[in-house]
DNA sequence: ACAATTAATGTCACAAAGACACATAATGAG
DNA sequence: CTCATTATGTGTCTTTGTGACATTAATTGT
């Protein structure tokens, strides 16, 4: 007989704020690797959950009391390296939110916080979640490529502006104007919203999203 | 205290052959669904596997006595529907490979079969493996519109109208030989063998993939 | 030799992104 | 009030890779 390896879920939660990457980390309290920062996830609970994505969407309420706009599954790291206790099994998942969305209940929550990439890479975080984020973020980008996910890291209403700064802030590099208000016209997943907004010299259109879009995925890739 | 629930892989073996997509199914002998066809899966063993992915090729190996040419992980699906014994959690991967490689060894193996995905429709299948067969068939096919990855359901040596018959079996579409070659000649992934084949009428260049390859994913997708 | 057929190339059309000049507000200094 | 400044937004030409399809090349059977 062969008892089931212990499965967990992890979750790469990530945000963009003043230009920056940050992903959500929490201080782990028990052993093992406690005192260090690791992804918010935690063990499957089939009590609770209906599926392992219920899982995820649970621990992150729980620990940093956040519902993201975006979830999706990365995949599954698994090995006897990873853990101390042996062999494990985690189910990742990776997902987006605004960041003023989440900063209010960030900050009742103890040891939940947003760290930036940069910092990040400076840490010593817990089990192989250095790689886990690293893979997190190669899939984040890629997708940035071809799709609006963006978008998830906004609030309701935003300018081509913020999106655009957003965009480059995922994959460190400069987009045109033009191509994303092409992009943003030709996906039929916005509406421009009769209210503008002032960012400083002439005012910004608003967008939101439709209330019923569809995530477009475009033919070709971003290139530079 | 919360026990892990049952974790299980699964793959989806594609090849083709005869312009005819195949997927690799088994046939169960124990309950529950005993006597349906399933896909090819089974326990994760942490005592022989040092990963899932290990998993996947060890029961690819056992069931059917097959090596792929292409593994990659699909997705994990999960919930208490999905199998009568309760909640449970399968790491699905899709795997793919030369038609001619794998035949010898499944007539050996009593209960290990190629169908056709036009057959696999009307057949009742265990767990929910119709859904899952589904979900890799897209991946599969959107894989196919930016990647070379068709050409792991090849023998090592192969023609252009090879590949590209493959490429219009999985993609149910005709594309373009240009377009095809371009890409090709593009990706560096393969080298010309100075050996040619006689298909009927002209002969035609036979290409290998070169000894270090890198999959190269094209900026664009085919398109119709 | 020649029709038939499959393999391979040449060339133009097309679609979407990049580059960048230009036009349009809004602000604030003088 | 006028004008320089700056961010927003448009116009348009270039670039790049694919689609479409005609053309050339090689091979076989009659």
């Amino acid at each position: 007989m062969i008892t089931s390896p212990l499965l967990t879920i992890d979750n790469v939660l990530f945000s963009v704020h003043d230009g920056t990457l940050k992903v959500l980390m929490v201080k782990r309290s028990i052993e093992p690797y406690s005192g260090l920062w690791a992804l918010p996830g935690g063990i499957v609970d089939p009590a609770t959950d209906s599926s392992t994505e219920d899982t995820a969407l649970r621990k992150l309420r729980e620990k940093a009391g956040v519902r993201p706009n975006y979830l999706e599954q990365l995949e599954v790291f698994s090995g006897h390296d990873r853990d101390p206790r042996g062999f494990t099994v985690t189910i990742v998942y990776y997902a987006l939110i605004g960041y003023q969305q989440a900063e209010v209940h960030i900050n009742t929550v103890e040891d939940a916080e947003w760290i930036s990439l940069a910092q990040i890479n400076q840490l010593n975080l817990a089990f192989d979640h250095h790689k886990i984020i690293n893979v997190a973020l190669e899939r984040l980008r890629q997708k940035t490529l071809y799709s609006m996910v963006p978008v998830f890291c906004l609030p309701t209403l935003f300018t081509i502006s913020d999106l655009k700064q957003v965009i480059e802030t995922i994959i460190e590099k400069p987009i045109q104007r033009k191509s994303l208000m092409r992009r943003v016209e030709a996906s039929g997943m916005f509406e421009e919203v009769d209210e503008k907004v002032a960012t400083g010299k002439r005012m910004a259109q608003l967008y939101k999203l439709k209330d019923n879009f569809n995530i477009v995925n475009f033919e070709r890739n971003l290139s530079f």
